[in-house]
DNA sequence: AATAGTTATAAACGTTCGTTCAAAACTAAG
DNA sequence: CTTAGTTTTGAACGAACGTTTATAACTATT
């Protein structure tokens, strides 16, 4: 009997993660959201809650698709290329101008994981999808001898992680090729130590 | 004949900037600002401008205490331990729960600095104190022979940068020790290649 | 064709926002 | 003691905020 929703919902999600993703949760206005999702409020409202627990949902649906983007790393036959891989594709993303808003996870670190417990817990998922994506391509390369098993794995995905961090934050503004460059030196370094 | 100003505008505005600190530009309102600087909204305009203004004296006015704060580690007799020192202070700081709101140049860079120009200049003017920190700590070291004339102080110092914003994001929210000695380790690697 | 049940719309709600400003408070000069 | 010039005060402004809600729109069942 009932009237089906007319709008897609992971779509319009999506939509509200790139405003928020943006601007930011506080600089963000439902007014904004409206205009960029295509739905009016109410709609909003009915569909996910309210403005928190949109941006929640959107920072969940980040998480999950951060999954599926890192399986290509993972997949190349060299687990090291992996890694490099992955920082090289952050360097020539941004250096080509098409990263706009770098990584949602560490904006809403800064800016709202220490006043909100869910989104804080929602971060952290974020930065452990990150640490095991290193973690378990630094064991694999290590079963097949291609990194050195003296390094600890999980000690050396929380300085990738680190060093990811670092570059994401200090490319927000004016990125250079050197920047990354020497990030992803260290990083070849550390994985040949 | 006037009537001077009742209260002491430099420490008024390091109130300012510890409110910024805490919420960022966005969740700071100007009733939250008058009641931690205890002045009237009146005197706030009069002598800061507005609230965007305001934010970028507090800024520049954390530029200039960085400045400061630094010239400790600067001292020691040997370079490669003002930068350990340097990390380690940081660390212990916030373990011990003291560095209540990160690093405030590490905030702005992802709240403000992608949406305005002059706040992003006073971002990148404190990233390049952290810069030339570094180098010239390296530069000093390498003069000394404590440091090898080998590695190269721009770009050791640019990677050392990533180093402390990746960890300073990474330990907003439930920081271990271990985060930081895995970073403090590889600064250390770093050093004595 | 009528109806029951759900969704979409957009105007409206009370609140809070950044900012302004007239009045009060004050001080140093005349 | 008066006055001119500056600062402080806090009420008030219009605008924008997040949210609610009554009404209209729509569809599957009867």
């Amino acid at each position: 009997m009932p009237w089906e929703t007319q709008f897609n919902i992971e779509a319009t999600l999506e939509k509200a993660l790139h405003v928020f993703w943006e601007y930011g949760y506080n600089a963000t206005s439902m007014r904004d959201l409206t205009k960029r999702m295509g739905i009016n409020s109410g709609s909003i409202y009915s569909t996910f809650g309210n403005k928190r627990t949109l941006f929640l949902s959107a920072l969940d649906y980040y998480n999950k698709i951060s999954v599926i983007h890192l399986k290509r790393y993972q997949q190349l036959e060299s687990s090291k290329q992996g890694i490099i891989r992955f920082f090289e594709h952050i360097r020539d993303t941004i250096l080509a101008g098409n990263d706009v808003h770098g990584c949602f996870i560490v904006n809403t670190t800064l800016e709202m994981a220490p006043h909100d417990k869910e989104m804080s817990a929602l971060v952290s998922k974020g930065q452990d999808i990150m640490r095991k994506f290193f973690k378990d391509l630094i064991k694999k390369g290590q079963t097949t001898g291609e990194i050195s098993s003296n390094i600890n794995a999980t000690d050396t995905s929380e300085l990738l992680l680190g060093l990811l961090v670092g570059v994401r934050v200090l490319t927000r503004t004016n990125p250079t090729k050197k920047q990354f460059n020497v990030v992803i030196n260290n990083v070849e370094l550390i994985l040949s130590s």
